[in-house]
DNA sequence: GTTAAAAGTTACACAGGTGTCACTTATACT
DNA sequence: AGTATAAGTGACACCTGTGTAACTTTTAAC
């Protein structure tokens, strides 16, 4: 009984995606994104209450899907299989890491009363409980270092993303080292 | 001839530096700094043309006090000596880096034609330059790996500031577990 | 005490984003 | 063809930050 929609949630996703790695949180407006839409601003109203909510509903969905790729891990065997798949996967998606980074400044200065607080605080927590299990593989098999903690382990790995590679060294090159340096560090064995 | 100033440009930094981390580039305004230095709005004008102007006037003033406190690491003898002295200085002057990577993102949207463009262009390359004679030091002693990219060592080390202790593992052992993954990788030994 | 000059203030116009509401338009079902 | 219903629009009032200009205040030097 209705009139044919102009654009779908995946579409408007993936304009908001462009604007907030280009524009920041607060760069982001409904004007642009509307203007990409080709849609008026009112229109987005008719969804999103607000920026806030479209926004985090919108990191919600991108940081489900990587949680949903990411257990992909559980089909690997072995430790060092596991190992690979991470960083290859944290590197096919570099932005998610830029958008969670943004999800826990936003958090900062979010009403308590917002509808999203809650899962967007839950999900980076599911995403490191399931990332500890993998370490615990680690550990048990002997692979990793049982004295350095959990956390620095998963924040390292996860942190690599945001290098810069200012020289623009080959993307291959670039993470074996990553690879290499995480796993054996940048010293010479003695 | 004149009347006695409110405030100095130290003042000014300092409050400039809480805000900034505190509320990021955009949420920083010159009401809010006006209010805490107790002096109006207009009168940040008379020293400054803008926003763009004060705080990257502020990132570079920054940036070369960290630069002049980097370069004690040629006091140092051998290579151990002065990796732990880098590692410390980064961890002391946390924000710092924060700081930096936001000019990075200020640099993008800045108009060619502002005075400080150069100027702020130029300071994390002299201070990639200049850790890059540590880098050559490291190797030559043979206590670096040879074929890990300089930019990449450099980069992990600077990066590892960023990483978030979210289980508050304390400074200390913190740093100390750092150290030991940059150095020798959090691969046990076979 | 007059005066020059810089410090500081108040008040303004402007720009851009926000959220809302009354309105129009398209479409599927009867 | 008529109509209910959701989609979409244009226009509005509001708020907040920006930058400027005319003004007042303080102070040191003469």
């Amino acid at each position: 009984m209705a009139r044919e929609r102009k654009f779908n949630t995946v579409e408007l996703f993936h304009e908001a995606k462009q604007l907030l790695l280009q524009h920041g949180y607060d760069g982001f407006t409904f004007s642009l994104l509307a203007d990409r839409m080709e849609v008026s601003r009112a229109a987005l109203y008719k969804y999103y209450d607000n920026k806030e909510k479209l926004i985090t509903d919108f990191m919600i969905y991108e940081m489900e899907e990587f949680l949903h790729e990411l257990k992909e891990i559980d089909k690997l065997e072995g430790f060092e299989q596991q190992f690979d798949f991470l960083i290859d996967l944290i590197f096919k998606k570099t932005e998610v890491h830029e958008l969670i980074r943004a999800a826990q400044h936003v958090m900062t200065r979010m009403d308590a009363a917002i509808t999203n607080k809650e899962k967007l605080e839950k999900l980076p927590l599911d995403m490191y409980k399931f990332l500890q299990r993998f370490i615990l593989v680690g550990k048990a098999e002997g692979k990793l270092k049982e004295h350095i903690p959990d956390g620095l382990i998963i924040g390292f790995i996860l942190q690599t993303v945001a290098i810069p590679n200012h020289f623009g060294i080959p993307k291959g090159d670039w993470i074996h080292s990553i690879k290499e340096v995480i796993s054996q560090g940048m010293f010479m064995n003695k």
